[in-house]
DNA sequence: TATTGTTATACTCTATAACTATA
DNA sequence: TATAGTTATAGAGTATAACAATA
């Protein structure tokens, strides 16, 4: 690319950035408002979404990309609701690993059936879809 | 479109959601570190990006989308860094107008040109950035 | 000594409801 | 009465620092 597409003022990359923060506005303003439907918050959709096998809570702060403390009230908050379990590893018992509950794997559900049924992206058809997969990931590429 | 396409699980509007969080989760991982550094958080370098002519409060909570009463606090913290300044309008005097200083207007160009300098789809070439421009518009369209 | 998780603290953002000043 | 903004309150997420239990 030239270095004149890149740094210009209302460059297309600037164009692009700003479309994809208003894309995913709009889509966290939709997940959001169902995520709330079902009483949750985002981090807590979020951790649900990741819990396919127990994690660590070390390791539910990685996938949170925030510090460890926070995890606490985040994890707190599912136990409360009873959809997660503190597990103390055999092995090592400063570890707490987080289970889903039977209750939480219901939710789970819920939360992955919601985003599927998400409106946007669906309206284009699949070969763009495809189109867009690629660009995306891409430019994903390109960011750390 | 077809339905299976859409509702079909691991459909490709599925991946393309994910993407497009991660990808937006990386760009605000970046310009959040970014904003920081300028002792900013994203609402306040928000309603600076958006101050090209005084805004009514009212009208900032509708940019932000958010309720009002937020905005008091945000407004007040860009005030008291003297990056803004209220201002009563004359033919009514319950609204407040929110003005950039001129050190408020030094800040937003050094918000912009952070932005400006987003890595990512930066990597795209010319026709790529095209491409993902009008898929994302597209997109953009379907969701409300 | 080092690591895992929690607690204490403080700040920002968020919404709801009650309030003040103005229209 | 209605509207614009503020204040009061409460809850959630965030980081930093100090702490307990365990390794």
């Amino acid at each position: 690319m030239s270095e004149q597409t890149r740094t210009r003022y209302g460059s297309a990359a600037e164009e692009i950035a700003e479309q994809i923060s208003e894309l995913h506005r709009r889509l966290v303003g939709y997940i959001d408002g169902q995520i709330a439907g079902l009483g949750l918050t985002l981090p807590q959709a979020f951790v649900l979404h990741q819990l396919d096998a127990p994690l660590a809570m070390s390791q539910v702060a990685e996938r949170l990309h925030c510090d460890a403390s926070n995890v606490t009230g985040i994890v707190d908050r599912l136990e409360a609701r009873g959809l997660v379990e503190r597990q103390v590893r055999a092995g090592d018992r400063r570890v707490k690993e987080i289970a889903l509950t039977t209750e939480g794997r219901k939710v789970k559900r819920q939360v992955k059936r919601m985003l599927m049924g998400t409106p946007g992206i669906g309206e284009l058809n699949s070969r763009e879809q495809s189109a867009l997969r690629d660009l995306l990931e891409r430019a994903l590429a390109g960011l750390r």
